[in-house]
DNA sequence: AGCACGCCGACT
DNA sequence: GTCGGCGTGCTC
């Protein structure tokens, strides 16, 4: 490389950076600086990156690097974490920087934006204003800055007007700063009323953050224990110490209830950052982040690549949630990416939860050697009012059956009955959205399924409608069948949804219902309305999949009915044990709030299953410590480590050659199992055949560099896609 | 990821 | 005879 040679990494799936030349006499630019640069035919936004281009290329061959955009550089220890995660997932590095970069409008100049606000300074010689004009002032003292266009419409006048008073310093034009209107300054306006177990744990916490250093903590405790006002101490504390911090939770959970709580204790809200957020919100929010003017932000998983500044402080909300783990493009876990980057920033993170993952569990007692950080396990016992957590009934299915085509048990049935005349609230969880998982033809047993993938059509709108659940196919279900030609042959089969609705709207004729799926609430401002209208009393019976589950507290609530408690208990997935628990434990304490003890009725044909035995006793230590002597006899995570290779075509026999070539090429390793290859559990998604490879490896074994090893042996043809999953948590 | 180059089918 | 399909390869 010649000393002018600058490497920049680009957003791209390639492994490493780039070499270009640095203008004669310019000062080479900072690593981490954002560069515009010319790339093939096109030009690319890039990072200056640390190590050099690994090929070299003829000096005279490279390209000039273009412009060096006026943007704090992105900070060393997010390029670092990004580098151990691209090794860790088995990813190229560029494909990683994406994820940091998928903000390309905020590397555009930002539009002009122009706002008229009140004058500064003493304003008693202009000369008398007419009511109109006076009404423009009186406004904007009201108001504070506005747009021409809005001020005009609000106060009555044309902007001509506007402009003329601007000409006179009777207003003032003020150029907005994009980044201001995202910043987020916290302060402290409501310290909590915290219990003396709360206010231990907050001031522990509250200490590690002050302290810094790359400590390990897990805030465990059940719902309505606090776990949130407990770590906004701690948020506090790496504030007041002059730094940053990221909350990560759940894209769910980011619910109107989580803000209000941040806002009461901070006076304002956090900077938020999720796949919601329009294309201004997001430049804003990055450009906010970027320059340190949003102290907090909270966000999904992708929030882990904002270029904060001067972190302080990383917390995961809900750790157990599986959709922390990404699952296409470059597939990562956000707990392992956030471990990273706090180590690359040397700041704790602390994960909280009701239901801790094996995994961190894990983590925190040395089973999975982490090495010399500090760890630490809070576990918050008491629940904020004097209700316990609801006792737990199975109801055997085999012994008890609904009546008729129904889904819902006599047992069942008359504690609904008993909650509405009480005046109180239930929900009921089913797994499943729709009507039917299934619709098949009673005289020639045709099934509907779907033509892209390898799934039933799901039926939807009590049976109008007939979807996929895994490509979004949708037809209309026809009146007779589509083999036999059998007229009103066909019968939906399992219960959805929809259709614990319709049992519900026959069972209780007076009860208020609501069903809450993605169906129902697709937006922030669509769960926020229903979760409202639960909380006012406006709802008897909710109905929903485990979007219920997740960050909502309903007080009122008193009766919990899981419709099929075995859902997600079958298949080959070695965690599904542990999601069941996790859900179903989780659910329970949506149960009773306040001074009100709930119940929770969960029906299930497996009664003696040890999950549903643990979860009957209420005993998450004896579940915990049964499941994780399954998991050491089998050598599954966390005591030992998995990977999945996917490969994906449209021509089936060619995929599955593949699959065998690839088995073939595997590297022989004494610490390493290659199994496959086989069909994926969805043989068939989106009109691709697949066909899966797992790796069963042990803790001694670096696997991402077996995994390395195994894949630069071979070449696959273009019409072939393979995706690496490293610690998969999902099997399909 | 784009965007080109490069060889085989249905069209003005 | 061309227009265009997407398979393979490259981008400092």
């Amino acid at each position: 490389m010649s000393p002018k040679a600058t490497p920049v990494l680009v957003p791209l799936p390639l492994e490493g950076p780039f070499d270009y030349l640095l203008p004669e006499g310019e000062a080479p630019p900072r690593p981490g600086s954002y560069v515009r640069v010319p790339f093939g035919k096109r030009e690319v936004v890039g990072v200056v990156w640390d190590e050099a281009a690994a090929a070299k290329v003829d000096a005279r061959r490279l390209k000039p690097l273009g412009e060096v955009l006026d943007l704090p550089s992105m900070p060393a220890a997010l390029r670092l974490a990004m580098s151990r995660l691209a090794a860790e997932t088995v990813a190229p590095k560029g494909a990683v920087l994406r994820l940091a970069l998928s903000v390309p409008q905020a590397f555009d100049p930002a539009p002009a934006r122009r706002v008229y606000g009140l004058p500064e300074g003493p304003k008693g010689e202009v000369a008398p204003l007419d009511a109109r004009r006076q009404g423009v002032l009186k406004l904007l003292a009201g108001t504070g800055p506005l747009p021409p266009a809005e001020l005009a419409r609000a106060a009555g006048v044309s902007t001509a007007i506007l402009k003329g008073m601007a000409e006179k310093g009777q207003i003032k034009v003020v150029e907005v700063d994009e980044a201001e209107e995202a910043a987020c300054r916290p302060g402290r306006v409501a310290p909590l009323d915290l219990t003396a177990e709360q206010a231990g744990a907050a001031r522990y916490l509250a200490g590690e953050a002050e302290k810094g250093g790359d400590s390990l903590l897990l805030l465990e405790g059940l719902p309505g224990a606090g776990k949130t006002e407990v770590y906004l101490e701690a948020v506090d504390a790496a504030l007041a110490a002059g730094r940053n911090v990221l909350v990560l939770l759940p894209e769910i959970a980011l619910s109107a209830q989580w803000l209000e709580r941040f806002e009461r204790r901070f006076g304002t809200p956090p900077a938020l950052w999720h796949s919601g957020l329009t294309s201004v919100q997001r430049r804003r929010t990055w450009k906010a982040v970027a320059t340190g003017k949003a102290r907090v932000v909270v966000g999904a998983r992708s929030a882990l690549f904002l270029p904060m500044p001067d972190l302080g402080l990383i917390v995961i909300d809900e750790e157990h949630d599986p959709s922390f783990k990404q699952e296409d493009g470059v597939i990562y876990d956000a707990r392992i990416a956030a471990r990273l980057r706090a180590e690359a920033e040397g700041v704790p993170l602390l994960l909280v939860s009701a239901t801790p993952s094996l995994e961190t569990l894990a983590l925190l007692d040395g089973t999975a050697a982490e090495g010399r950080r500090t760890v630490a396990h809070l576990r918050l016992k008491g629940r904020f009012g004097t209700a316990p957590l609801p006792r737990i009934e199975l109801v055997d299915l085999k012994r008890e059956r609904p009546p008729g085509a129904s889904f819902l048990s006599p047992t069942l049935r008359d504690a609904l009955r008993a909650t509405l005349d009480a005046g109180e609230q239930s929900m009921l969880f089913l797994n499943r959205r729709g009507y039917a998982p299934l619709t098949l033809c009673r005289a020639c047993g045709f099934r509907f399924r779907c033509p892209n993938c390898s799934a039933w059509l799901v039926s939807h709108r009590f049976g109008q409608k007939l979807q996929c659940h895994h490509c979004g196919y949708v037809r209309p279900a026809p009146p007779h069948c589509p083999q036999c030609g059998t007229v009103d042959s066909l019968v939906a089969s399992g219960p959805g949804v929809e259709r614990v609705a319709e049992e519900i709207a026959s069972l209780l004729p007076g009860a208020r219902t609501a069903v809450m799926t993605s169906d129902t609430v697709g937006t922030a401002t669509q769960a926020n309305r229903l979760v409202h209208a639960v909380l006012e009393g406006r709802v008897d019976v909710l109905i929903g999949t485990q979007l219920m589950a997740k960050g909502h507290h309903f007080p009122k609530l008193t009766l919990v009915g899981v419709v099929d408690g075995d859902l997600g208990l079958a298949g080959g997935d070695p965690r599904a044990a542990e999601r069941t628990f996790q859900l179903l434990y989780q659910l329970a304490g949506r149960a009773g709030r306040e001074a009100v003890t709930g119940r929770v009725l969960l029906q299930t044909h497996l009664p003696d299953h040890p999950v549903m035995q643990a979860l009957a006793r209420g005993d998450r230590e004896r579940f915990l410590a049964a499941e994780r002597a399954e998991r050491e006899d089998g050598g599954m995570p966390p005591f030992g480590r998995l990977a999945a290779l996917i490969l994906q075509g449209a021509d089936a026999p060619l995929v599955r050659r593949m699959g065998r070539e690839l088995a073939r090429a595997a590297p022989r390793d004494d610490d390493a199992l290659v199994l496959g290859p086989a069909p994926a559990p969805l043989s068939l998604l989106r009109g691709r055949y697949r066909e899966r490879l797992l790796v069963k490896a042990t803790l001694d074994l670096d696997l991402p560099g077996y995994l390395r090893r195994w894949l630069a042996a071979v070449r696959l043809p273009g019409s072939v896609h393979l995706a690496v999953d490293v610690d998969p948590q999902s099997f399909l």
